[in-house]
DNA sequence: CCTGTTGGACGAACGCCGTTCGTGTTAAAC
DNA sequence: GTTTAACACGAACGGCGTTCGTCCAACAGG
């Protein structure tokens, strides 16, 4: 039996055994494609051709697009680092937490958006943060109750600033226009408004608009520490 | 010449005009779309099924969907009322206006997710309402920064719990689950996560899970707001 | 009264989307 | 070597936002 080479057109139909298909890869493809395209450009198509297959593929390792959205934003959180409570430094440590957390999410362009909308996040990454910031806070001498409503508060304002933060830093959804520009654009609007209806917001439009760095943020994040440490023990 | 009666197939093609469509029209048809069956059932052809017509009809008063909901959020806004600044009651003020803005959001269904991701909201009622809390927080006697990024940190905060709390109330977005399961659900779930690795979300399942009115939303409103007085001068 | 123009209404279609179904293929179990 | 169960995946379904071309009602000018 001498060996007879096959036809062309028939070997090598396929390239590889693509084996290789998993929840972890997939999660990974995604995020590419978050920080390559934005969060609109995520679908399902968009995914599978990241790992060279179909979408159909996908429904193998993943729910649907829901459950993809969830592992994506546990797996953002694998980066925050937790710090061991310190009782004297709870008010810093939760600041630093809370900073980590914002940047976790803001390093991934808007995929922050789909944080909102996704009520509380049960997966591991995000089970062991909110856990050491219950550590800090409760090492703080906090009451249960305030623990609770205190991280409460803090995941809405980290998961909003990041959100706010996504859209300030791309334009506004608009396109062919630079952020500079859209900045220009609503400080004229404001100043263009009637001073007898809009006192206030025109004689602030510096203020309002102010944008130096993560000022905002860390206003935001004093004001709720702080505010938390009026009912820590004296 | 006699007048004579049309042929019944010919009488009335069409039933009417039809010259009622305008964009007051469609902002409220699309309003009663959201009331009745929630944001992911408003579309486009949704509305336009509701005034008897198709879908492309509403391009010709709306630019495009997005166009559409930031009518849809800024006719919602029209009814808080905004009370005239008194000095002596700013902090007060500053809170009702707060229950008012999330009140509008809440009595809508989810459509507080619309609001997220929408960039600073440039329509009237909006503007008159940010112009209000700007004016009761000057009368506090608060800098012009401060006021700046109170507004800012207090709309965020607002949207945010309307976000969540119409997560809360429509079972988290899983079908044929009521609320109560659910909720009894995640109590399980997170007793039964493992004490030694959690050992303080265990510990607070009840604080945690605490769902009396609007206690979630006055804490970190008054956190907010007694954090914003500690900048007005003594 | 006729005619020309114009702006809104609208059916059809385009190119996306998430998801499902049926079939093919392959690697492990027997 | 054969069976079996899991995975891969093309094709299709129903729905979406939006655009295009056509149609028609109402008005303007003669």
């Amino acid at each position: 039996m001498t060996s007879v080479p096959v036809p062309p057109w028939r070997a090598e139909r396929k390239k590889a055994p693509r084996r290789s298909l998993s929840r972890e890869a997939i999660v990974t493809a995604a995020l590419h494609v978050v920080d390559a395209e934005g969060l609109d450009a995520l679908s399902m198509r968009r995914v599978a051709q990241e790992l060279d297959t179909g979408a159909a593929s996908l429904y193998a390792h993943v729910a649907n697009k829901e459950e993809l959205l969830e592992l994506l934003l546990d797996r953002i959180q694998a980066d925050v680092t937790r710090p061991e409570p310190d009782p004297e430094r709870w008010q810093e440590q939760i600041k630093e937490l809370a900073r980590q957390g914002r940047g976790a999410l803001v390093a991934h362009r808007d995929l922050a958006r789909a944080a909102i909308g996704q009520g509380i996040p049960f997966g591991p990454n995000a089970l062991l943060n909110a856990e050491a910031m219950l550590a800090i806070l409760k090492a703080g001498g906090l009451s249960d109750q305030v623990c609770a409503y205190g991280v409460d508060a803090l995941a809405l304002f980290i998961t909003a600033t990041a959100v706010e933060e996504s859209l300030r830093s791309q334009g506004f959804g608009e396109s062919g226009v630079t952020l500079d520009e859209q900045i220009v654009r609503i400080r004229e609007y404001f100043g263009s408004l009637p001073p007898e209806g809009f006192p206030h917001i025109t004689g602030m439009v510096d203020a309002l608009m102010r944008d130096e760095g993560d000022e905002r943020f860390e206003f935001g994040l004093d004001l709720l520490v702080s505010g938390l440490a009026r009912h820590a023990p004296a």
